[in-house]
DNA sequence: CTTTGCATGATAATAATTATCATTTAGGAA
DNA sequence: TTCCTAAATGATAATTATTATCATGCAAAG
């Protein structure tokens, strides 16, 4: 329940927040904040702009959500708070979720053996540009 | 000589390219051009910041320098082209280099395990997000 | 039910970047 | 070397995304 989350960070449950939260989880193509507000308004269409962009500030101060800056120069904004990687389209800049549990730990021990000093890693990601080999065809990651 | 760089790409090596160019080589901070114009017009007072702006697009659109957008909502130039990847300090935004021969290699046995089917990887970046344990002394990295 | 402080909505302000266009200049041709 | 032309520059206007402001509304605690 949207309302119980947001409850849990000690955040007021707005229709709003609640509205905003709600499409966001279920938006899996890192929208822009115009583009969630776009979505938002077919079924709230009073909702401000303003209370968009502010709500998806707060989701992300509350890690309910993440922020990512893009080549465009725009941000966009991603449900999902799991670890996990993305693969940046180019050309379209499409942004497509890559889970791997392995990859990181992968490169920590590797980042183990070079000695960095003075350095407390935090978040560590890897991103990957590439482009469609068949245009019309959706990108799949098999697992194994 | 850069005048030659720059020919060789077949831009005219305008006095404007010249300096430019050579500040952002000289510059391993990953400048803003805001940054790179208040640098150049110590030496070159008259030169307009639209004229950076579009020399810097220039020098990343014939692989002169690589161009990366930051969680600040900037866009940042960097005069190193060789493959390489960065340590973003939190809280300071700072950007420090981080050279790997082996990393990539790591990387991409890793992901040909996964086999992703439709896409062609161009390009492969680990962005390391971390803080400094000492905020006084900066961050060393040790090959081997 | 009332209160109170935080959230919202409308819109103004800001900041970074891009566009426009008259003037200048690099580099090739004569 | 001088001339020519296309491309680059400089000044500034326009645009775009985002943030700030502030009067009004509403969630939630008592």
């Amino acid at each position: 329940m949207t309302w119980e989350i947001l409850a849990e960070k000690g955040l007021k449950a707005t229709t709003q927040r609640i509205i905003i939260y709600d499409a966001l989880m279920n938006e899996h193509s890192h929208p822009t904040a115009e583009t969630v507000y776009e979505r938002i308004k077919i079924i709230h269409p009073t909702i401000s702009l303003a209370t968009v962009y502010k709500t998806l500030e707060t989701l992300v101060e509350y890690k309910l959500a993440d922020k990512v800056s893009t080549i465009e120069g725009t941000y966009r904004y991603d449900g999902k708070i799991e670890d996990h990687h993305h693969i940046v389209i180019e050309d379209t800049n499409e942004i497509i979720d890559f889970d791997d549990e392995h990859i990181k730990a992968v490169l920590k021990a590797h980042l183990a053996e070079k000695n960095i000093e003075n350095l407390e890693i935090t978040n560590l990601s890897i991103q990957i540009r590439g482009r469609k080999i068949d245009a019309s065809k959706t990108i799949t990651i098999n697992k194994f």
